[in-house]
DNA sequence: AATGAATGAGAGTTCATTCAT
DNA sequence: CATGAATGAACTCTCATTCAT
């Protein structure tokens, strides 16, 4: 095999990711529709048909990258709830870290996080996912007796999922705030609101 | 006269407010981009060129929009902040009253602030500008005592629009809650916080 | 009749001629297809249906202005050519006052002079006539003896065209040069050359 | 490989110079405003985006024909001007040879002439340009004595202009009268006069 | 497998011209 | 007669997608 012949494998997927990494940048500084494929795969130094080569349309790559981040995301939270131990008598620390995690992985993806968490048709159902089961964690600690019973724990974790989205734009992802001192900043406030 | 007549001067500002009104809900369904003019002259049962009569672009029509939920929204946040009397004994009453308003005016604007306050560019800069009011006002009770000394108002603000944001999405604009009862749910979490 | 009407006669014919004279600026300044109607009635403040009481259409009123100068530059050829005394003995003097003539025509009529010269479809043809007077009387003074038979008289003609065509643009409507300074280097290059 | 075949590289560069050639014909026969891109796409067998992959705009196709005429004319009219060695006793011969040699450009490219010479905006500026080039060297042969001292050459030059532009158009282009015949009209005119 | 080149389908916009009142 | 309002008919341009080699 010469030096013009490619590797199947091998090249291919580093093509491949290197698209998906590419496109994902794009989509998040420019959005779906202002994102153009031809920007794409010039970015990544790929013919126009190469793309094709991997993904069916503009729409299919998108819709990976979205799928990509919410996979994540969900195991993601998952481990970090499932794992609830409970035992520490600290909390306010068990959350505070839990939270920290999740921001954390804002953080380290911010183009990921920027198309799965505001761009995506699906970002409704992927945040309502993750409230769904922040809500049942916030129940069974409720249940427990840690949270007061007078308050509606759905509100609670749309409310924390409302925080989290508006705060990680505003704090995280342009550097100001860190993901602990963040998290720590939310939790306070979650758990013992704002009346002196 | 018909049907088909057509009454004379206030025609063109009856069509103008009909197209405003189509477009804004055209685009809060669809978003900007899905959202065609040809669509939107066939809703308002006009021609296309009768839009460029009253517009001069799809962008123009889109940022009037934006313009005017802004206007509303400000107009509505600085009255609800600066007749702050603070002499009430009830705090919480009073604030839930304030954002009792805000919720109230996007329930009855349900397109425009789809608009103003997630599909637009500038959303972000509107929302911004409505923490920072906020945090002002917040900043001035925390000095009066009423609120705890150890707490980042900035963050408080930014955590409220995140929570009106989310809980307006889910809660909110489906029907699922009314603006008073959202309202109080979201005041008496800021203010006393989950723990029991 | 009171105050709102109209007589027909005399405001019609004034803003008519109003409407041919903002048009012939506006075609002059713009040419024909990057002027538009819209613009003319507004200079003409005169509303667009008014425009059509008065010319058939764009190019109606375009033609018009061009027959107008023709008409008036004809006019002037021939008046200017046909009272050829030929009697006095400085012939110089008297092709410098016809070619002053016309130039001074030009110059009191920038606009119809840019439309009819420069811009209509037409413009050959009225030079092509223009050019074939001045081409009669050239041959009737050469046959006269005044200037010499080996040349043709018809380039001789054209070229007097094609000199005014240009100094016209380039040093009479833009103010440079008067008319009659102008009609002087004309007629002492074309009648005597350059050479030393 | 059938008639239908496309050959590989070269293609492209054979159709975008195709393109360029059937919108200067559109153009010198209609002008710009007249000239549809779909008209010139049929004309060259090829679709209406095809013709953005070679152009950016009509706009563009267009300047860039001005642009190629106004090279080749420039660097046309330099050479013919510095040759100027003045050495040979014919000056009137050598002179004639210059305006031949344009002349033959013109012939030769009747529609690039057209469109820069004519047509575009920038025609007035083109033929500027190359008066005061011509103006240069009339004043060198003038100060060499060859021409008479007290005459504006600035005049000259742009007579001369106004000449070929003139007689391009009724002699030239329509195949009435050959470069060299032409050339040689206009020298003798502009060097010995008219006058007997 | 890879690419230069091509295109179907449609979008937004403009403007001369004309109703309907 | 005047006018606010409307529109038919085009036109330029874009872009995701796919041939043909």
């Amino acid at each position: 095999m010469g030096k013009r012949g490619r590797k199947k494998g091998a090249d291919g997927e580093k093509r491949r990711s290197l698209l998906l990494q590419v496109s994902a940048e794009e989509f998040a500084k420019n959005g779906y529709h202002e994102t153009k494929i031809s920007a794409i795969v010039q970015k990544a130094n790929v013919t126009q048909p190469s793309f094709y080569l991997y993904f069916q349309s503009k729409e299919a790559i998108f819709q990976e990258l979205v799928a990509i981040f919410q996979q994540k995301l969900m195991t993601l939270v998952q481990q970090s709830l499932l794992e609830s131990g409970l035992e520490k008598s600290t909390l306010e620390g068990e959350i505070t870290e839990r939270i920290t995690n999740i921001l954390s992985f804002f953080k380290e993806q911010p183009a990921l996080t920027k198309i799965g968490f505001y761009l995506a048709n699906e970002s409704e159902e992927i945040k309502s996912q993750m409230a769904r089961q922040i809500e049942q964690n916030l129940l069974i600690e409720q249940e427990n007796g840690y949270f007061r019973a007078d308050i509606n724990m759905h509100t609670v974790a749309e409310s924390l999922i409302g925080i989290i989205e508006r705060l990680t734009k505003t704090k995280l992802l342009n550097g100001v705030t860190k993901p602990e001192q963040l998290a720590n900043e939310i939790v306070r406030l979650l758990l013992y609101g704002l009346k002196s």
